[in-house]
DNA sequence: CCGGATCCAAGCCGATACTG
DNA sequence: CAGTATCGGCTTGGATCCGG
């Protein structure tokens, strides 16, 4: 694991970072900010079978982060919109060509579990 | 999500790939794997932390992906052999390409989380 | 409209003990 | 040596109700 450990502790951080790609929530919010702007309750629509609980613990956690920016316009209804920083779209271009591979293998790969399955 | 919505279903599996790479076994134990065929209690020993029962669901996932092979060499002692298949291999490179990103931001991002836990 | 708080079920994971 | 089996704690995540 040389390549992922530059230092001993390091190896932490990069691992936690890496769970947040692999994190099924995370990856379809931060899909759906690509190139808009999106309110919380467009979100709750667009990314199917989200709990209203889990989108917003979703949504602090890329904020703490600093992956997008939450923006509160005070009125009446509330408007919350959740935007990409330049540091979100980076990590989406590496998630996206991560999941190229993904898209590439995935006929193999699910071959491989349904010969495995049968033996 | 387009990018990694090629058609409705192909999600899931996207999904569950990408859910691969956020798991730290998965990804410690190809790491180890990278260059060397490697015995069973050699990664117990290698993988700091990981419990016999965590190692030997990790590695049955991955062989069941097919993204590594299991030899099991008659004779006694018993001797268990786990290797990369060339599958393993373009997978830990893509893994080891988006570490690439985790280690250059991770100051920043571990910033970002320091900044906003003090607000 | 946005999201916090609470309750509760399901499943994960480590520890331990035991087999071929 | 390389696992399987079992148990118990603990996290996770959905449902629901409530507040700004």
């Amino acid at each position: 694991m040389d390549a992922l450990e530059p230092d001993e502790d390091a190896c932490r951080e990069v691992l936690g970072i890496l769970a947040l790609i692999g994190d099924k929530w995370s990856v379809l919010v931060i899909g759906h900010l690509r190139d808009r702007t999106v309110r919380f309750g467009e979100l709750h629509r667009a990314v199917t079978g989200i709990s209203q609980r889990m989108l917003t613990r979703t949504l602090r956690q890329l904020e703490r982060d600093g992956l997008l920016t939450r923006t509160v316009h005070a009125a009446v209804p509330p408007r919350v919109e959740y935007a990409l920083t330049p540091l979100g779209t980076t990590l989406l271009d590496s998630v996206v060509a991560l999941g190229g591979w993904a898209v590439e293998h995935r006929h193999e790969v699910v071959g491989n579990r349904r010969r495995y399955d049968g033996t």
